[in-house]
DNA sequence: TTTTGGTTATGCAAAAAAAGCATAACGGTG
DNA sequence: CACCGTTATGCTTTTTTTGCATAACCAAAA
């Protein structure tokens, strides 16, 4: 019954489903995609995003399941010890998130805003 | 590898926080608070609902808690063994919700119908 | 005053999911 | 053909979620 917090917001998610509501991959996922692709290894991506390795390489996996196809095209040995790299579907993937993001985000964001005023009224 | 889904679709979620990012409410504990306004009862709601008791009675709990004021009131005892209702803030939550639907979903249906074509060139 | 009945309240056990540790498997390169 | 850094995966531990069982409550009826 005690409220610390000093005021409310408005949050949100996007992502990608199968027609029968099976989650795919949403902005996590994307950015993780992003990082795999900068980095060109699996490994250093988890590390930059501070997740853990097992989780993610299942997560992948389930995914790409799921879609019936590749995001990633892993390899081992050679000089760095491997490395991981984007698919031509998993670019494209990418860059679709890219402008889905760039479509909604401002026009959520001012929605939103519009909204907040009138939500932090109820609570006073 | 094997896919069976015919086609993939875009899906969203709208909620609630506090300014540090705690989450409060979304759809879900918003359809409920309807249902328990509608019925009177948080168990007939509940059932409604296909949720569990014990789950959705603790998460109201929390909800409240980490706003710092009450969504219903309860009590127990009576012809009709106990009744929940909703307090002025509850209603005004609902009627938010309410309107934020009704401003958000049209604007970001149509957004995801445009892209939606999109993102199905890709997987095939 | 006592019983009744349907609701709210909550402890606790069981099951499921997530996290994390440890270690194998790979394979190009030197 | 040994090395090294990465990918691959089994298994244990921890955390979270479910769900069962049962107590507490109290207005009205008996």
């Amino acid at each position: 019954m005690d409220r610390t917090e000093g005021f409310l917001k408005l949050n949100y998610k996007i992502w990608i489903e199968t027609s029968t509501g099976v989650n795919i991959l949403g902005e996590g996922k994307w950015q993780l995609l992003k990082t795999i692709r900068d980095t060109g290894s699996l490994k250093a991506a988890v590390e930059k995003m501070g997740y853990t390795y097992r989780q993610t390489w299942q997560n992948l996996k389930n995914i790409e399941q799921r879609l019936g196809f590749k995001l990633i095209e892993k390899s081992r040995g050679g000089e760095k010890g491997g490395e991981t790299v984007l698919t031509a579907k998993g670019e494209r993937l990418v860059a679709f998130f890219d402008r889905l993001y760039d479509e909604i985000e401002p026009r959520l964001n001012e929605a939103f805003e519009n909204m907040l005023t009138d939500l932090n009224k109820i609570v006073d």
